[in-house]
Parts: C-alpha cells; sequence; structure tokens
DNA sequence: CTGAAAGCGCTAACAA
DNA sequence: TTGTTAGCGCTTTCAG
C-alpha cells in the first residue's frame, strides 16, 4: 500500500518561488502585518490551495508553546452525563480550532494518572479532569505546568480552578417535597462517599429533611459504589429488611436508580406507590409508567463553563472565582 | 501565571551524563537491542523516573513518519451504541500507546467532511469512521494517503474496509419470532434509508416474514430519521389510524423506541399486549414491565475488530476480506 | 558500547 | 519587502 507524501512549507515555497519564511508568514495570515507584496500573497496562497496544503500540527507544535489541544478526563464515556458533557466540549473546541483529547479513567486513579501522563506527554495546553482520585496532588502539581480545571467533581480542599453543580439546593427542593407524601420514611442510596458530588447530595437529602423539621436517620442512608448492581443489592436488602418497599427513595446517580428499577422490576414491586426521585437525568424516565422526579445537571452550562474557565487560563487570566456552581433543574413528573 | 519548562531528554542526558543518544536508546526500551551498558541503563532509567521524563510526542512524530494517534467520527457522543464503541476503542487505543482523537460529525455530513480535514492536518495515522456521508468519494481520495475503516454503517458499492453488524440476521430471526403472536401485523419503524444500517434492518425486517410465508407490506413499512420525535410521531399518528396499537411493531433504532415507548406512556396504552421490539438494545430494557426484545450488537467486539483491522492496515497488511461482519445477539425478554 | 550529527516541518528573530 | 538562520525535542544512522 503506497502512501502519498505530505506536501511541505518548503515545497510550497519553492514553486511560489519564495522562502519558507515568506510563505510561513502568508499561510499565517501575517501578510499584512509583515506588509508582504500583494502579488506574493496571492501567489503563495494560489499555490497552497492548489496542493491542498495542510501545515503540520506537530511542527508547529514543537516549535510553539501551544499545540492547540485539550484534554479532558472523565470516568466513562457510557455514562450518559459524561457523554453530554464531553459532546458540547467537543463542539466548543471545535468551533475554536482546538482538539479534544478524550480519556476515560474508568473510576480508577491509577489508571487516571496514566491517561493524565499520557496527555501531558501529548503536551496538551489544558486539563479538564473530572478525577476519581482521593488527593488532588498530581494535580496541584500539575497545575503549575498547564492549566488544570476540575469538572463536575472536586477532590477534597482543593483550591484548583472548578466547575461543578449546585447539587445541594436541589436534592433538598425534592426532597423536601418528597417529605409531603412520604414524612420521614426517606431512605437515600449513595456511591463512594470520598466523591465531592457524593458529599453534596447527601447534604442535600439532609437539608431538605431538615426544613421540614425532619433530621437524617443514619440507618436510612445507605452508600456502597454507583454500579446498578449496588443500587440493585441496596434495593434487595431493604425490601428484605422492611418487608416492602419504603414510602420514599432518593438515589443519588443513575446508575443506582437503574439497579433499584431493575429489582423492583424482577419483585413485580413496580406499582407499590413508592415515591421514587433521583439525582441524574435522562429521557427515557419520560418513557416509564413510573414517575420519577430527577434532578438534571445542565451539562451544556457545564461544558460552556468549563470551556471559558480554560480559555481564560490558558491567555493567562487568574480565574475570578476559583469555583464556579452550575445550577441544575428538577424535573418533576410526578407532578404531572 | 508562571509555567515550567518541560523536561528534554538532552536534560536527562545530561544529568546522567550520557549523549542524547545514549539517552534515546534506553528510553525506548533498545538497550538490548545496542547492548548499552547496564549500569548505563540503570542509571538514566533512575534519572528519568526522578524527573518525571516525558518524551514529547511532537518532537517524536515530527521525527518519524507516524503519530501514534487515529481518528474516530462519529455520529454522537450521547448514542449509547456509539459511546460504547468509543469507549472500547479507547481502551485499546491507550493499552497500544495510541491517542485516539474522537471527533463528532452530528450527523451533517458538511461537518463531518470538516472534521475529517482536522483530523488529517493532525496527521492522525489512521480514521476510523461512522460516516452520514452519501458518498465514499471523499475516503476513497484519503484512503491512499492514510487507512480508513468504516464502521457500523458503509457508503454505497464502497471497496473501503469496513467493519459491521449483521443486522439482517438477527432481525429477521426476531420478526419470525414476533410472527407466531402477530401473524402479519407487524410495523417497521426506520430511519433514514441512505444509510446502510437501515437498509440491513429492513432487510432482515422483510426476510423475517418471509420465513413464515408473508410478505412485507408497503403501508406496514414507515421511514422518518433517528430521532426519538419521529418514533413518537410515527407511533400516534399509527395509532389514530388503527384505533389502537398494532399487533407487532419493530423499531429500528433505540431512539425510535424512545419515542414509541414515550408517546404509548402518555397515551396510557403500555398495557395493550402489543409486541414491541427493536434494534439496538439497553440496560434499560430490563428495568421496564414491558417486555421488550431486542438486537444487541456487541460493541466490544466491533471496536476490537476495528482495531485490529486498523493495525493491520497501518502494518501495511492488505485486510484478508474488505467487510468484516459481527454478529449481533438477540436478548429475549418476552420469553421471560 | 557510546557519541556526534543530521534533519523531521515549522516559526520568529535578525539581516539584507 | 523578503531571505537567512537558528532552533523546538526527538530518533537514527554512522563513526569511533
Amino acid at each position: 500500500m503506497e502512501k502519498k507524501k505530505r506536501i511541505t512549507i518548503a515545497q510550497i515555497a519553492e514553486l511560489a518561488g519564495v522562502s519558507k519564511a515568506t510563505a510561513s508568514l502568508v499561510l499565517n495570515g501575517k501578510s499584512a502585518e509583515y506588509r508582504i507584496a500583494d502579488d506574493t500573497r496571492k501567489r503563495i496562497q494560489a499555490v497552497a490551495d492548489e496542493c491542498h496544503y495542510q501545515p503540520s500540527f506537530h511542527a508547529r507544535s514543537l516549535r510553539e508553546t501551544r499545540s492547540y489541544t485539550w484534554g479532558l478526563v472523565i470516568p466513562d464515556l457510557t455514562n450518559f452525563g459524561f457523554a453530554s458533557i464531553a459532546r458540547a466540549l467537543e463542539a466548543h473546541c471545535r468551533e475554536a480550532g482546538i482538539q479534544l483529547l478524550i480519556a476515560c479513567s474508568e473510576d480508577d486513579p491509577t489508571l487516571e494518572q496514566r491517561v493524565v501522563d499520557n496527555l501531558i506527554s501529548r503536551q496538551v495546553d489544558g486539563l479538564i479532569v473530572a478525577s476519581s482520585g482521593h488527593s488532588d496532588d498530581i494535580y496541584a502539581r500539575i497545575h503549575d505546568r498547564l492549566p488544570v480545571v476540575q469538572l463536575d467533581r472536586h477532590i477534597g480542599e482543593s483550591r484548583l480552578p472548578m466547575v461543578i453543580s449546585d447539587a445541594c439546593k436541589a436534592t433538598a427542593e425534592l426532597v423536601q417535597d418528597m417529605a409531603i407524601d412520604c414524612d420521614e420514611e426517606i431512605y437515600y442510596f449513595g456511591g463512594l462517599l470520598d466523591l465531592s458530588p457524593s458529599r453534596h447530595r447527601l447534604a442535600g437529602y439532609e437539608l431538605g429533611l431538615h426544613r421540614v423539621g425532619f433530621e437524617a436517620d443514619a440507618a436510612r442512608v445507605r452508600h456502597r459504589d454507583y454500579q446498578p448492581r449496588s443500587g440493585y443489592q441496596l434495593m434487595a436488602e431493604l425490601v428484605e429488611e422492611l418487608g416492602a418497599p419504603p414510602r420514599g427513595l432518593f438515589t443519588a446517580s443513575f446508575t443506582l436508580l437503574e439497579g433499584v428499577l431493575r429489582y423492583l422490576n424482577e419483585a413485580g414491586l413496580m406499582e407499590t406507590g413508592m415515591r421514587l426521585c433521583t439525582f441524574d437525568d435522562h429521557d427515557l424516565l419520560d418513557c416509564i409508567p413510573m414517575r420519577i422526579d430527577s434532578v438534571a445537571q445542565d451539562c451544556p452550562a457545564l461544558a460552556r463553563a468549563a470551556f471559558e474557565l480554560m480559555q481564560q487560563l490558558i491567555a493567562g487570566n487568574p480565574p475570578a472565582q476559583t469555583a464556579q456552581v452550575i445550577l441544575p433543574r428538577v424535573r418533576w413528573r410526578s407532578r404531572r
């Protein structure tokens, strides 16, 4: 299989009868600035078009300090929320002539470290990360080499710039509403408490109960991980324990909800009048008989905020505030 | 914001007291081949680790002809199937030290052209494409510069290498089974017939009916696009027309099914005993009371096949067969 | 076994 | 107004 070779700026220059430098200036739109003669400019342009000249990004990136490439690290592309964010971010980057490198960490800090190293050796201009790690050491260290934006999740007391959803507020609103039907019998299934969103969601649950005069009962709050399997098991155990589904249940993620639904479906318990609410939204919730209210993160807004924040950082402007908080929206289905 | 500079191989060499060449050899695992002294090797390795040395891909790519970067063009990252494929492909690439550039075409041929151009100017070593275009002109032209693999969808009579699902066979199997309950009253909702998967799925529908002695009735076959909205509309129109849901319906994509379900749900028609089957699978189908059989594409296998095919092509080996066909699996839920 | 040197394609001083 | 030149960081002959 014979592959054609790439056309270089030297060839263009040769064909146009000028030097590489002149060709470079013209092809980078600096002809005005350097007062290149009009017909030289046109000649070079014509030759370049003719040959379908495409500059080598690698050569350019090597020479300049920028690579016009950003890295995005997310746990999982098949997670609808992260996929939505990735899609929106990719579109912004495309518009701006930036290439987004999407890498998955599979929620594994070791793998995350590896993909981050890889992205750095690819000389990304910036890194947007939804981290699964417990420490921001690596990012703090990286941050003085290149800008890092924490997305959706942030680590501990990290002072790195971040874009997150205000999970607490919307969750509280929803839980507060649940209490009307369920009194204080509202269970909470959560994922790894190490992750910041988990803490905010739980805080929202507690706040919601508090607002209507109840206190969260530790026996009703159950954490495992965010796998659907965990939702299934938690629900199975709970039903076993109570002899029936509880009056109310809030799941802290869509994946957990998925497991809960699978259990209810298999056990024939879909119609017991339990009030089921969840963090994270999916259009499919409109397609099932159970009326599940959800907290819908504003993925396009998260993506846009992260994009703009990163642009600022790369331009060398310190961010106005280190944390940017995006408001999610409650999607009411129980009231329709 | 002060950014530290990158560590180069020259600095490593200097610190280890050797030349760049020796350092390069060692760091690329060629110390055995070039019989580098054992303690020199260790010394270099130690220094490199100490400094967290990371080679510059741009420099390397410029020097070699390869960039260790592949492009993947898909219509939409939030489509579960494509996301699954992208995830699996990304994992393979990561293992192999290859960076995958994921770009979305949003099912728009013009945009597709643009993202492809972009990927080429990034000097990808190969291009894996689920094209929305009607013509393979651009890819045929590209293919003599770099390998192109068509994924999931192929264009017309294109002779480019491809990896696709055998949609026809599994669809026929499912439709054949539907006929037991529904006789010939099986409707078909499809998307754009321009796309090759649409044709194969329709062919499967026809084949399935044919096998049990029925012929497809054009009045029962309805095409629009793959948006959920279209599924909703088609279903609304059909129910209007028949005064009730049909005995059987096959939707050619998950998105169409989504629209159908939304309609049924809103209209309170989820429990009419209609037999509903679909192409494409989603775990959520296990979580709803309706028992929907589905054709599940084998995304990991598609990804693996595309990966291996591309590796072959890049290595310069012509593929054994231009088309690789992956068998999907029927997931029976009606029989549980 | 190791070092010196060339050059991948490009940009940006500095000369002319 | 344009050309010359010096690298960016790396790999890879080719000499020693």
